[in-house]
DNA sequence: GTCTATAAGTAGATAGAC
DNA sequence: GTCTATCTACTTATAGAC
């Protein structure tokens, strides 16, 4: 069995760090000491810390542009959905420390930015979709109007849920439960649900409590 | 006309500047500078950065608590209710930048947790105070389940949608309209409305537009 | 109250030996 | 690839003159 390269472990040390601390309270000098390597030895694998940065945010956004790309016209079940929200709040969980700095981060790696609205703006483009696969499937009467209310909704509960649920929980930042999170997302589409799919989304969403 | 004291002076400008490039982007000296005085002058008056952050949170906190003081058994109406978030909505703004870097600003000022949760709390208890109301008055039809749901769902909307906000025009971060914030809440209680209160509901929030 | 000068500490990053 | 040693830059905060 191969022992892990340096360069990995670098990369899984820091998002643990900066997940389980805050990305800004997280220098190069805890990162190796965590390591138990010298700091030399991490700028030889890293010309800087903002590059470790940007390699974890590339790793999160192939997830989440994998995740996201859900195909138009397909009719999507409820409990597609709400595995496919489980899969985004977990994605969001793991790569945690970009939500809970947003602001900063985004102001000091400002390549990040467009990168990251990009990821917003596809976000709130597949809640459509299923949205609107559901009002094809008419399992879902909602007026244009709610309609963009919800999405835009919907990306900012999936966004910032984890940090918000965080607050409750300060002390302890190491364990995320993405489960409230899925069990609020269906929350917000309950209302606009046909009855029978309203009945089947409250029983469904309560696995998520 | 009395000269503002530079004391005030050292308040209202640091303010100006952690909503504007943020928090931990901004240091004394860059404080003092803006203002043309020493950096001597402003650890005269104040004896850390961290207690400028306190007695900014304290007046915020101290709007929060007043404006959060919603009598309990009075019948409250729609526009009331809107005039309320848009107050809300305004005071968050003007404090925006305890939200835009909440996790990182609560972590190291840790005596500032307690007061924020208890803030969180507060927010959430009025919401239900507010929706209880409707309730009683049969201007809202809602189960405890989704009511609940929809309580944390409205404070979660009143911390994060200015921040979320910015993130679209994250170019200049000086003027956040809470317009869009105040729509967005008015639309996540409008499913559960009475039909009468529904479409008045929804006329009203396109002002917020 | 306000200034200048500076101490003390920390972060990111580099040089050069092994 | 890895280490030790060190540099530069910056930030908070203090001392002491005016």
């Amino acid at each position: 069995m191969a022992k892990i390269k340096t360069r990995d472990r670098i990369l899984d040390t820091s998002l643990a760090l900066f997940n389980s601390v805050g990305e800004p309270n997280v220098t190069t000098l805890l990162i190796s000491d965590e390591m138990d390597i010298s700091p030399g030895n991490l700028y030889y694998h890293f010309k800087s810390k903002g590059d470790i940065v940007e390699e974890l945010f590339g790793h999160f956004e192939e997830e989440m542009l994998d995740l996201l790309a859900v195909p138009e016209d397909v009719d999507i079940s409820l409990d597609q959905q709400s595995f496919f929200l489980h899969l985004l709040f977990e994605a969001v969980a793991r790569y945690r420390f970009i939500y809970q700095d947003l602001v900063n981060i985004l102001s000091r790696y400002d390549q990040l930015q467009v990168r990251f609205k990009r990821l917003l703006k596809k976000k709130t483009a597949a809640f459509r979709v299923i949205c609107e696969s559901f009002r094809r499937q008419e399992k879902m009467d909602i007026e244009a109007e709610q309609l963009d209310s919800l999405c835009e909704q919907l990306t900012l509960t999936a966004c910032y849920w984890s940090s918000f649920d965080t607050l409750s929980h300060l002390d302890n930042r190491e364990k995320v439960d993405p489960g409230r999170g899925v069990y609020q997302m269906m929350h917000l589409m309950i209302p606009y649900l046909a009855p029978d799919e309203q009945a089947h989304a409250r029983l469904a969403s309560r696995d998520y409590l």
